[in-house]
DNA sequence: TTGACATACACACATTTGTGTGGTATATTA
DNA sequence: TAATATACCACACAAATGTGTGTATGTCAA
């Protein structure tokens, strides 16, 4: 699957909130007419280049048949491991592609896949799948995913004492982290599947 | 909402299985082709006839502008309460509905918000909604929900010991239920949400 | 028995919509 | 330098598609 053009990842997003808001893909025109194309020709010309890009699927002579193939740039992304490097965050080894409601898909969020029980009185088991708004700061008492210094990604909980802010996990096994760490996001749904 | 008639469930039914295989809503030929309607006219009766009882949006003088409406037939309902009446299951006190993904949604599903802590132990929280496939047997270990003499639906695991079934909650506070219970589904999966 | 509704059909008509064909211009790649 | 991809435009045309206006039959409640 080949990349795409700023452009073209212009015209995939609008044929994506069209779909969200009116619950079926837009035709040529309506393309063109929100984006400000003044030809239907130059809309086809993109649809034709998502198509052999591999991003939608069209039929012929058949109106407002688009379908967006899935694992598409809008879906959420199932993160196997987190680092940060000097400039920006990177999540790496992407396993899957979450598809969710409408009502949780927002571009900035992320799921991570649970590992260790370090969160089991919260109800996070070893296994589960968390879905990450990304955001650099929380509330106490959020459950937030954190960088620490070894540029290793963990689910906690925030908490504040005599005005230091901890790590805090959910298991008496185990022990508050007192160290530096970055808030990546807060752990808004957990879902879980049993086979 | 009033109720639909059975060849308006029909319809309604043709036009969700035509969403689901191609993404876009059918033209009303198409969906006159597909239930054996020699005439556009009588399509569009009954699409004003779903339309008239809520069931979905129409656009005028566009095509394939068919809406489902949310809150309808298919999405899987959230039970307030369960209880048995002499012949069969009734589901009741609907607090809302679901939207999942196709891959989970099938239609002997519904989904359970989780009163109390019983289950903790598995990580199953106060407030949880679980999405439980109706079925009558389960297998041992499975979490199912059973529906007990009292007319309670109660979600616990499956253990069996010489030879005799019981439900055992996950959390030592409680005792496991030896009384007689009716398997009403399995648990699939649990979803929680953040606030 | 009148009115509302459900269940169908036929078919002309107007609009919507995808397609075909032809342009122009720029940038990148082989 | 030629080929390919990107990024647009104009517009006629045919096919797809919704709409309008009829007709017919049966049921059920007021």
């Amino acid at each position: 699957m080949k990349e795409l053009t700023y452009k073209q990842k212009e015209v995939l997003k609008f044929i994506w909130n069209y779909l969200k808001n009116h619950s079926h893909p837009p035709t040529i025109r309506e393309i063109g007419d929100g984006l400000k194309f003044s030809s239907t020709g130059t809309v086809r010309d993109y649809l034709t280049a998502l198509k052999r890009k591999g991003f939608i699927k069209i039929q012929q002579n058949k109106s407002r048949a688009i379908e967006i193939i899935k694992r598409s740039l809008f879906h959420i992304p199932i993160a196997g491991s987190i680092h940060a490097g000097p400039a920006d965050l990177a999540i790496e080894d992407i396993q899957g592609y979450l598809e969710l409601d409408d009502f949780m898909l927002k571009d900035d969020m992320f799921a991570l896949r649970i590992k260790g029980d370090s969160m089991t009185d919260s109800g996070i088991m070893e296994g589960d799948l968390v879905v990450v708004k990304r955001q650099e700061t929380a509330l106490t008492n959020d459950i937030i995913v954190a960088l620490l210094n070894s540029n290793e990604a963990t689910v906690k909980i925030l908490r504040k004492k005599d005005n230091i802010f901890f790590l805090e996990p959910a298991n008496k096994k185990y022990e508050s982290i007192y160290q530096d760490f970055n808030i990546i996001g807060k752990v808004v749904s957990v879902i879980r599947r049993y086979r």
